[in-house]
DNA sequence: ACAATTCGGTTGTATTTACAACAGAAAGTG
DNA sequence: CACTTTCTGTTGTAAATACAACCGAATTGT
């Protein structure tokens, strides 16, 4: 586990902690390591979650498939990502997602209740850990939000306005690489591929952006 | 602020505190409370956040406006619900939504640092609220996720059958109340209002529901 | 280098939605 | 009780979307 300490320490949970710190904390909150092929699944819609995870290594994708069969992509993990936080409370429901690796990945897990009870052993940065949990979690919660709205909007070419926008001014220029292929970035935003292909080309021919690929630019 | 007591008693933030527990943590926390009427702003975009807000009397919608006057209901919130949790971060940008009043509403500010900070007189229930307040803000999450599901269905009718049920399901019977006008509803769903009047009517002629106003009542 | 597969763009058609406009019912007001 | 305002359902039309089907380019595997 320990060749991941220089990925845990650019982690939101571990933000401050020096590697000695971290090196503690992994043994004092009982974390474990495990790894997934491509393609394999990580957590499974129904399952019921103890553990907050950090994806450490490779990227997973959040969806859902629905009674028919249509995949939603709800998001997607990168490394140094946390997640499962919002399903560990006592009283929490199953998961409602899928959760899969779209490349061999690692993950480290973390017993939330080692995280949120003071430890007896009184391990000094425990409450710095259980802060920034706060505020990775709030952050999760704005990224949510901000999905809402691309979502809400009601035409296929002004949720492309607005995932672009918010991409463009995350990457701060204009020209910027967005991590969806189009299939996925249609099930994102959940409209049709031919459609929204139909709509980016339109869009470029209207001089108000370009793109090849994955790399966009906008005017 | 102590007419409130009982309500606090009952929210997720100071679950499991009795009263004298309740009454201490208010001042050790520096609760301020705050009052509204019916259509007033209690937060705008673009606001920085230090406190975390629990609503005591009344109700709030979460809404935004684009920039061409469409207005979305992002969400609503009820007595005992506790908002702003997301924004209160350090680094946190700034607010991206209006929280109006649409009732006369009365809500209690808590400066988020010194719920997050333990303090330094060892208030004994401090750790008990900081769990607290973390399972909330995780169950916030869940119903973000929630929502996306909706809004993640292609059309108006997968909208409004995801809705339903979800409302049937979280309030346990095949009859309910939904907590939205008809256009409100639309804004929820972020879908037309008369478009979806009419796919209401026509699921009821297909008799997979019948309502009245608010009221539900699904086959 | 070749075959197989994935990916992105294009097109036509059937379906769905948005929008505007209106009318009756319900609720609020003086 | 009139009057006004808000709410809900209805309709027709224009616009947008989903879907299926196809093709060429790019990528992958052998």
């Amino acid at each position: 586990m320990k060749k991941y300490i220089p990925t845990l320490k650019r982690t939101k949970l571990f933000s401050g902690l020096v590697d000695d710190e971290i090196i503690s904390m992994l043994s004092c909150l009982g974390a474990r390591l495990c790894s997934y092929k491509k393609g394999e699944y990580v957590l499974r819609q129904g399952e019921h979650l103890r553990d907050i995870t950090v994806l450490v290594s490779g990227n997973l994708h959040i969806q859902k498939d629905d009674y028919w069969g249509n995949r939603s992509i709800l998001g997607q993990i990168s490394v140094g990502e946390m997640f499962g936080e919002a399903y560990v409370a006592p009283e929490s429901e199953a998961l409602i997602n899928d959760v899969i690796a779209t490349e061999d990945s690692a993950i480290i897990l973390f017993d939330v209740r080692r995280i949120i009870t003071t430890c007896p052993s009184a391990c000094r940065f425990h409450s710095l850990v259980v802060q920034n949990m706060f505020f990775a979690i709030s952050e999760k919660s704005r990224k949510l939000v901000q999905k809402l709205e691309h979502m809400s909007k009601r035409s296929t070419r002004e949720k492309l306005i607005s995932y672009l926008s918010e991409e463009a001014k995350k990457q701060n220029s204009s020209v910027f690489t967005i991590p969806f292929n189009r299939q996925q970035l249609a099930d994102y935003l959940s409209v049709d591929r031919s459609a929204m292909s139909n709509e980016l080309c339109k869009m470029r021919d209207e001089g108000m952006l370009e793109f090849a690929k994955n790399n966009f630019k906008l005017f």
